[in-house]
DNA sequence: ATGTCGAATAGGATTCGA
């Protein structure tokens, strides 16, 4: 089962871009970021023409996250437990069954800036609700995985210029603490795990011709359960197309799982 | 000196968020 996250910065602007990769790419499951769209006003037709059942947890304007996939999504659940007076749409689950069960969490971690500031203290709470969430996840045993625009790099070798990065809410050492606490849950980050060295990004500025330069960064991730893990067969950054006319700031990243 | 983009509001340029 091929398992993608892919951040579109608004499901208007790149449904066209989005069938072209889906036809190509051939994802079971797809994770969606910023569709800037209302569970109302998303294009459900043109994706349930693909063969993908949808589920959304939209708002309008701003965030927004969706699932696709090809075998029905099960037990559903929408936001991030832990602050009911959150209202920013960045969290949707749901079980996919196929060979066996894989609870697939989809998500849009805040971005933080300006840092320190009241956006760099909802990141770092949502972050600890998040890190609850996986941990009670994680009390299950079963296959899990959290993909999505994590809004953090993780280590210097995740930047092209990381110098650039020092003051970004993406890059300070509390972001990377609390990503770090994520994985010792006993979380891995399954492309790192298999593609290991510098220069592999998901995400190029618009600005500043930052594609052309390559001036990228990786900060759309997977992270697996031990029990996902062992069902890991392969991984995958579609790159290229980033490339293309009006392309979005993030491309897509894949897993392979056995399952 | 963000060399940019998407969406909303408003009915074109501006604001916000990234």
């Amino acid at each position: 089962m091929k398992i993608a996250t892919f951040n579109i910065n608004g499901i208007k602007a790149r449904a066209e871009a989005l069938i072209d990769w889906l036809r190509e790419a051939a994802p079971d499951v797809v994770l969606l970021q910023e569709i800037k769209s209302t569970d109302e006003t998303f294009p459900h037709e043109i994706f349930e023409g693909l063969g993908y059942f949808i589920e959304t947890h939209g708002q309008k304007s701003f965030n927004g996250v969706a699932i696709l996939s090809k075998l029905p999504l099960e037990d559903v659940e929408r936001g991030l437990p832990g602050d009911d007076s959150d209202e920013q749409a960045r969290w949707i689950e749901a079980t996919v069954v196929g060979k066996r069960a894989l609870r697939i969490c989809g998500l849009y971690l805040p971005n933080g800036n300006p840092a320190p500031g009241p956006k760099y203290d909802y990141k770092l709470a949502w972050m600890e609700r998040m890190r609850a969430r996986c941990r009670e996840l994680l009390a299950t045993e079963e296959p899990l995985i959290f993909g999505g625009d994590y809004n953090v790099i993780p280590q210097d070798e995740d930047a092209a210029k990381p110098e650039a990065w020092r003051e970004d809410a993406l890059a300070l050492p509390e972001s990377r603490a609390a990503f770090r606490r994520l994985l010792n849950l006993g979380l891995y980050d399954a492309f790192r795990a298999r593609e290991p060295g510098p220069g592999q990004y998901t995400f190029w500025d618009y600005q500043a011709g930052a594609w052309a330069r390559n001036n990228g960064i990786r900060i759309d991730h997977m992270l697996l359960s031990p029990q996902a893990m062992d069902l890991l067969t392969g991984v995958g950054i579609d790159k290229e197309i980033r490339g293309r006319d009006k392309p979005s700031d993030h491309v897509p990243l894949w897993v392979e799982i056995d399952a």
